[in-house]
DNA sequence: ATTATTTATTGACAAATGTCAACAGCGTTT
DNA sequence: AAACGCTGTTGACATTTGTCAATAAATAAT
């Protein structure tokens, strides 16, 4: 069983990095995350609700994916110490366009959006630590994005080894190649050109 | 000759919008934006520099670039009442990985990282607004994720077409095939298919 | 108005990737 | 140990897109 204090620490940490954060602060977190454990497989958020949490993904391992007609199309791939939502739905409460689900067990904190718009109100200066929080998920968008306008499955799978590999080890090759927007075939293909040269 | 105050009313209109402002907080975001003439092919930021202004584009058309090899890719294209700035360099203070240059002549307001700090010190409040905003563009980069990852140039033309096409008329075409990251023949090729079906 | 320059269209061909299918490798289940 | 399911590899082929080149159309310059 575990504590969401402990489960939150990282994510503290994170904050005071930031700037230093209030003992009332601090407590209120605390007190509106919930931990919540998933089984590999697991579904976190189904397209078409509207994504009402944040979670912080405390352990493990989370995929979000579109489906496009008979396709799922992997969007991003979360580890440990993300923060994760469905940013569209979340945002603006609105139904989520995409669904993501566990690749392994996890441990998550989770606070529902109501709960943390009743946080910015009593501490404002929260707004703070989340807009430095957003602009830095932005950038990570911005370079997803440089990776996608590669012309080819070779400059994007470099791309990739350079900029994500640390944290996608472990991660089946499936996913990765719907991460780069390729096809299994072509990763497959793209990785034994690459060892051959080397 | 344009006053700042004028220009940056429809800043100020979105800014009320997501939450009234204070007096002192307008008068110190008037007085700390500079209007900027620049002319149609004038470069505003240049692959390398820190990019140490925001600007809010009043009037005009921008368009942000990655120089690969010998082309040039564009990943924004930037119209009236966009808030402009290249996020990683802009956030982080560090040299930019891209250029900004004018496709028309433009008129802007534009405020320094530095002073734009000293209007969070003062009005940490700000910081609220500032983070509404963020979470809208940050959002509309997921759409243009989604967009890119569509799997081939019908697709990603259509998607253009339903969502940007009303913020994107008169743009010479080449730079739309470049947002989609497809070549100009191949534009020209679906669009000719999609008349024709029609 | 006429020239010059840039942009868009079209064709022919090459290159890259997707699709479909067979099979190998691996771990899980029974 | 055998059967099963899932993932990854490899081949053959179709499709899509990129590249290069020629030409037309549209813009800008003189």
């Amino acid at each position: 069983m575990h504590h969401t204090k402990t489960l939150l620490e990282p994510l503290l940490v994170m904050l005071r990095a930031i700037e230093p954060i209030s003992e009332a602060l601090e407590l209120a977190l605390i007190n509106s995350f919930v931990v919540v454990e998933v089984q590999k497989n697991a579904m976190l958020l189904k397209e078409g609700d509207v994504c009402k949490n944040l979670w912080f993904l405390a352990n493990g391992l989370l995929r979000s994916y579109h489906n496009i007609g008979e396709k799922e199309i992997t969007s991003r791939i979360m580890f440990t110490s993300h923060i994760v939502i469905s940013p569209g739905s979340f945002f603006t409460q609105t139904p989520a366009t995409e669904s993501i689900d566990a690749l392994a067990n996890c441990t998550l904190a989770k606070i529902t959006f109501d709960q943390l718009q009743i946080i910015y109100q009593k501490f404002p200066e929260f707004n703070y630590h989340t807009r430095l929080i957003t602009e830095q998920y932005f950038y990570n968008n911005e370079q997803r994005l440089y990776m996608l306008r590669k012309h080819d499955a070779i400059s994007k799978y470099l791309y990739f080894l350079e900029n994500y590999e640390n944290f996608m080890r472990q991660i089946p090759q499936k996913y990765i190649a719907s991460f780069l927007n390729i096809t299994p075939e072509t990763l497959s293909r793209t990785r034994s050109k690459l060892s051959k040269i080397k």
